[in-house]
DNA sequence: GCCAGTAAGTTCTTTTTCTGAACTTATGTC
DNA sequence: GACATAAGTTCAGAAAAAGAACTTACTGGC
């Protein structure tokens, strides 16, 4: 597989990682939602090579996570800023950083301390079921069919002989 | 900054996508999450060339997140599975998949569906907090360092002149 | 008007990684 | 003894990344 196909994958992981499945996406990322937004800056905070971080800015703006806007004229100059599709990726960052807190800290504990402004304790991430509200574990969970799925596996299972 | 020096950075993201933040490694782990477990059905379901697949469950082995079980002797063949470390990437994925859902699916709708066994429902994950209940979203969030931040940059806050 | 400076890239060369195909090892079956 | 199977390893060529230099479009000082 090639990684320009992963995109049309009959699966939503595929597809997410067509985005962010890459070394320096989700650095950049990780930037973005610490606000940095400036071209000089993610290359000073990253130590990313200009080629690379400009090829990942232009895919992340066609893909709708950034958006380039201008932040003056003359000459005119433009900032790379989260937009809602963006900003969704949050809790994809949170649980990454859950799950690096918790399996690759040193013994001292994490790096870095994420404080919940509306209560005001550290915390993480519990990842609740939409419906009942109960944490949710792999063990608990079952795949089926949805209503994007490619007619020939749709068959399969459907009007099979 | 190289690949391999990810690992020691402060930043539990940084940590976790030295592991996972690979082209192939979460398409391995999809299909750790959907009970594949042997090299030759690694290989067939994914496309991926038998090289890069032997080198990434060995950097999942070494890293814990799997784990190399026999299941033959004579000759001695050994599957790959989940370990503790592996299982509780299952919020990551689940985190991507719902991602993925909302902004990769076409008008008809995600390719698969998650149904939560304990209440019945198609579901997604809610992001909570562990401390108040409340879902979390990147505005509600505060960073601050940690107990495993390095000294220079614990300094730099602390001891302050 | 000319030179230095700045922000945001682009171009170029070398090194690393990935793809695709063939080969290896240890064994079991016809 | 020939062929099959599972789990890899080895190799050549293609693609991507790293690191450094170059480009563009302007501003501000002299």
């Amino acid at each position: 597989m090639r990684w320009e196909e992963l995109d049309r994958e009959p699966c939503s992981l595929a597809r997410a990682l067509s985005i962010v499945g890459d070394r320096w996406t989700l650095l950049v990322l990780r930037e973005c939602f610490l606000r940095v937004r400036r071209f000089e800056e993610f290359e000073q905070r990253l130590g990313i090579a200009r080629h690379v971080l400009a090829d990942r800015l232009k895919k992340l703006t066609d893909a709708g996570v950034l958006a380039k806007v201008p932040y003056q004229e003359r000459p005119r100059r433009e900032e790379y800023r989260l937009t809602e599709k963006g900003l969704d990726l949050y809790p994809v960052m949170l649980t990454l950083l859950d799950w690096g807190d918790k399996w690759m800290s040193g013994p001292e504990g994490p790096p870095v301390l994420r404080r919940h402004k509306t209560c005001g304790h550290v915390v993480h991430a519990v990842h609740t079921c939409s419906e009942c509200g109960e944490p949710l574990d792999a063990r608990s969970m079952t795949v089926e069919r949805g209503p994007g799925a490619p007619a020939a596996v749709k068959a399969e299972g459907g009007a099979g002989s």
